[in-house]
DNA sequence: CTGAAAGCGCTTACAG
DNA sequence: CTGAAAGCGCTTACAG
């Protein structure tokens, strides 16, 4: 473990001419910095962390908080948020705050306290005003990504996709569209893809019929499998709140026999990994680069508290396939 | 921000006192313990975590480095590590380092060499000989997971579970068993899976047929497209590597109207999350729990450096489901 | 442009 | 059982 001051005895000078010509603060004569740098390289210096943090009150670090890895949105998100971080130099201390758990409640009732983070990313978080009381007290900026309750959030028009996912299978003919998805609790995001769907439908006078289910694959495939098993209920057309549940949809169709896109239309919004393989028309939205996007804009927003930062709004756009066509007449 | 001093004043004692009350080393008598923790409360005193590292040489952190939180098991180890730390107060410092990424290189170059954490764990790591020379050069604990050239690994016996598999499907009177998957590069866990196929076969005096393809879904389909469409060198039965790949092939025997089982038996590893609903018959393993494992281990080396610590072997089940059945005669 | 000194907020022998 | 003092390894005004 070499220190600082064994950098400023190889190169012959102060651990604060040291500390400046590494750290790029201050004035540092030219030759002076390049015989400190040499220094550093030959005794393989790497800074002590935990002094720089105390010392300059920089962590270096960003906390991510979101509600697990395992649903492929928040997968992708993150591995977006670390590559940039990587870039940045900046390490990434995850809180997996999944909705009930005691994690959540320890991340906000202690660990968010330690203030072991520059700055803060949360990940469709959907905080209660407690938990946002929590995140405001530690004086830390915050950028969010599909969350609600934070001033910097980084999100699609939820409202504007699920409204064009719907418009797309009306221009094709449909009216009985269904939206599936939006479970027991409904996230900011669900209640928005909701109204966007509500309002497309209500725009041709066409009743919204809406079935609720979880966000994933399995949950989607079982209440889908449900659904379209009674024939005289059955709708011409799903918009699914996300691929995921697209996706469950089109396997629940498949078992059941019913040809896709011939008596049913699914509409999903994501473009997931899986979209491809099945066909799916989406609404396509890229979370790695949005993940990518809250961290410049949080690095900014470090570097500059004061300076307001443009947030910027990632577009969706229309991918077809051949999981949407016209009805049967 | 209120420190130790403000509390050691309000409870009238010396900021050691308190700092010993509060951390629990050495003796202090039970009514001023009491005395502090009031006063610590009475503040709402949060330790600073970068001055107790420096001073304690504690971090209360652990790193976790590992290739990409996409697929399943990855995901899954993940969340258990993450639950099993914030249970124990630690915090988590994650390392994508999928493999030939720039972020990989800089991970082991720069981020590690800052000794951020009292321990590390690698999962599915598959070390490079000079990634292990760095790791081994931090001088704390690691615990890996499914990885491969590290002394503590967490695993099951991944040559007997190929072995197993095969084995299922011998006994069910199959001979012309495919293996799918081990891509481009081996990992250390898919070179046990296929030597265990091979092996299972070579004891029948059958031969041994390998297909390659990637560990995600929509890949195994691709590939399994491919093969499948054979027929004159269609096999009766495919081990997969990993569920993923089954599912790949279970939905690439579906779209060619395969019937499944009848003309085709898939087995798989893992019990993933979809394993259920494709029906799929997979020797179970429970990534979650490993990484619950892996922290305890890691901990108690970290507690106790010099205390050997048994490894736990998580052991594998099949779990026979409709995706099996004795081949057409 | 450089160095001596103080300080970041704790912990930890040590002496009492 | 408790407190004064030193120290963890840096950074940062400040003076020169």
């Amino acid at each position: 473990m070499k220190g600082i001051a064994d950098v400023a005895r190889l190169a012959g000078v102060s651990k604060s001419t040291a500390s400046r010509a590494l750290s790029g603060g201050g004035y540092v004569a030219e030759a002076t910095r390049e015989r400190v740098e040499a220094a550093a390289l030959a005794v393989g210096y790497v800074p002590s962390a935990s002094a720089v943090s105390l010392a300059s009150g920089r962590t270096h670090n960003i906390g991510v908080i979101l509600p697990g890895v395992t649903r492929w949105f928040f997968a992708e998100v993150l591995e977006g948020i670390q590559a940039e971080l990587l870039d940045a130099g900046f390490d990434l201390t995850l809180y997996d705050a999944r909705v009930g758990t005691s994690g959540r409640e320890r991340i906000f009732g202690d660990f968010l306290a330690r203030r072991r983070f520059d700055g803060l990313i949360a990940v469709g978080l959907d905080p209660e005003d407690h938990e946002i009381e929590r995140v405001d007290a530690l004086e830390r900026p915050v950028v969010s990504i599909a969350s609600g309750g934070f001033a910097y959030d980084i999100a699609i028009d939820d409202v504007d996709v699920a409204r064009r996912a719907t418009e797309h299978l009306i221009g094709l003919g449909h009216r009985r569209i269904l939206f599936l998805g939006g479970g027991m609790s409904w996230t900011h995001v669900d209640r928005h893809r909701f109204e966007g769907y509500t309002s497309a439908m209500e725009a041709i006078g066409a009743l919204p019929m809406h079935a609720r289910c979880g966000v994933s694959i399995p949950d989607a495939f079982a209440a889908a499998a449900d659904l379209l098993s009674d024939l005289r209920a059955r709708p011409t057309a799903i918009v699914a709140i996300t691929d995921e549940v697209a996706i469950g949809a089109l396997i629940a169709a498949r078992r059941l026999g019913i040809p896709v896109p011939h008596d049913l239309s699914v509409i999903g919004v994501d473009d997931h990994e899986y979209a491809e393989m099945f066909s799916l028309t989406t609404l396509a939205q890229e979370p790695r680069e949005q993940g990518a996007l809250a961290v410049e804009v949080l690095l900014q927003r470090i570097a500059a508290p004061d300076v307001p930062v443009p947030v910027p709004v990632p577009q969706a756009r229309l991918v077809a396939r051949n999981s949407t066509a016209a009805p049967v007449a």
